[in-house]
This record gives structure tokens, sequence and C-alpha cells, in this order.
DNA sequence: CTAATAACTTTCAATATGCAAGTGCCGATA
DNA sequence: TATCGGCACTTGCATATTGAAAGTTATTAG
């Protein structure tokens, strides 16, 4: 409490956004890259351990997956639940803010097959 | 005809993606990055000039946006077309492939403002 | 002649990614 | 008892990508 750091916060006054105030900006800004999107399709799948998520064919790095999972976490997208103690050990699931991007997923799928003959899906995504 | 280059395709036996065959997979390895899909909004709202696309809120470095865009005209995404000679300048266009990423923009702005309360729209997006 | 504009390109420091190897904790096996 | 293997990560380090700023080229306006 004695210095100042963190307690001016101006009471909320001014949003704040990143980059802009546009949704499709907002919403890059969390899921704007090459893997975070996939760890939610397999989530979206029912996957929930560490073990399933990196056994996907894409074979992300052991280091980025764990990173992405934490900002799922912070972001409000996941939650882990603990399903065994000593050594705690997690699981991952969609919260509905994550679930409620299954009809971007929907969205790439479509357009994926669509234009790229050749692709499929597993699962109905 | 002489040398062999680009002769030898073994029939197209082998489809090769990048990183899996599937579609949602596909389509993040072209726009699965902070800003290609911003430049998409851009387009699809109708600006074309690089000018325009440069000076919306989310302030694209200049030599990304150019890469974005060769990337995007490489991917069949995007056209270029000259509106004026000496020295050559051009405007950008989607093609029916980049239109048809609309619905992946609508969802993810629909996501962006039922999840992100103070984001908005400035058009149809 | 000088300045301005458009559409890029170049440079370089900072950040992110990707691969491999390592860690901590347990339970099963020899 | 010693070792092995599995799981869920973490760490180190080389390489790739990003971002800010300045530079380039061509042409027109003053």
């Amino acid at each position: 409490m004695t210095n100042g750091q963190m307690t001016e916060k101006k009471a909320d006054s001014e949003p704040k956004f990143e980059r802009s105030c546009c949704p499709i900006t907002n919403t890059l800004d969390i899921l704007g890259d090459k893997w975070t999107l996939l760890v939610i399709r397999d989530l979206v799948l029912g996957k929930k351990r560490y073990r399933e998520l990196i056994s996907s064919p894409e074979k992300i790095a052991s280091n980025i997956l764990a990173n992405r999972l934490k900002r799922l976490e912070v972001c409000g997208l996941v939650t882990r639940q603990a399903y065994q103690q000593n050594p705690s050990r997690y699981e991952y699931v969609l919260t509905r803010k994550g679930e409620d991007l299954r009809p971007v997923l929907e969205a790439m799928s479509r357009w994926g097959q669509e234009h790229y003959p050749g692709t499929m899906i597993f699962s109905k995504l």
C-alpha cells in the first residue's frame, strides 16, 4: 500500500481495449494465432487431458500447449479441474464462453472444406 | 521442357497438407494470426487501397500489411488491380474465396460482442 | 526547386515459436 | 530395493516472426 502501483485506476471510466473496440479485433487478440483454436477444437470434441491434447495430429509443442491452456484459463474460456491428488493432475473443460466459439469453428471448418478439397472432418465440426 | 522441374509429381497421390488434413487447421494456416482477418474485414467493408487499409484504428505496421496482402494474393483470397500507371498503383479486391470468409468474420463479431461488452461495430459485421 | 503523397521496402531490436531435454511425483515391475 | 515408465508440465536455446521507424521511387502541386 505504500507505493502507488496498481492503485490508480481512474474508476474504470475507459474500457481500454488493446487495439480497438472492434469485436473482431478483440476476438483475434485472444485466438489470433495458429494454435489456440485448435486446442479449443479438441476441447469441443471432448478431449480433456494434456496427453490427449498433445497427441493431436498437428503435433503442438508442449510448451506452447501449456502456454495456451494458461491463457485460455486467464481469459475465462477454460477451467482446470483436479481429477487426482499427489501429484495434482487437472482436466481442462470449456466454459460457456469457450463453448460459444463453436460457431466460429464451424464457419472455419465449412470454409476449409469448401476451398481445400481433401481436408476432412472426423467429428461434428 | 528440358529439365524435369515440375514434371515429376507422382500423379498427386498425396495431398500433402502442412499440419493435418483438418479443414480448421488448414484455414488457420492461412489466417491464423492477429492481422490477416482484420485486413479481410476491411476489404469486406469496401476498402481497396493501401492507404485506406493502413489507416484502420488497429494501426497495422506497413511491412506487415504489405506481407499480408502478398500472402492473400498468393493464396487466392485477393487480387491486385492496377488503377493507374507511372507509377503503377494497385487496388486490392476480394475473390469469391475471400468473400466466403464473411461467415467466419460474422461469427467472430458475434462472439466478441457477446463476451466483450463495449466492443462495437460500425458496419454490417 | 521544394514539398507532399502513395505505396511500398529496408533495417534492426524485441518478442514468439519450436524442438529437445529435464523435472517431480507416483505406481508397477524385477 | 532399485529401476522403469507414465503424466503433466518446465527450461534452455536457436530460429522465425513482429513491430517501429526510416528510407525509396515516382509524380504532381506550389
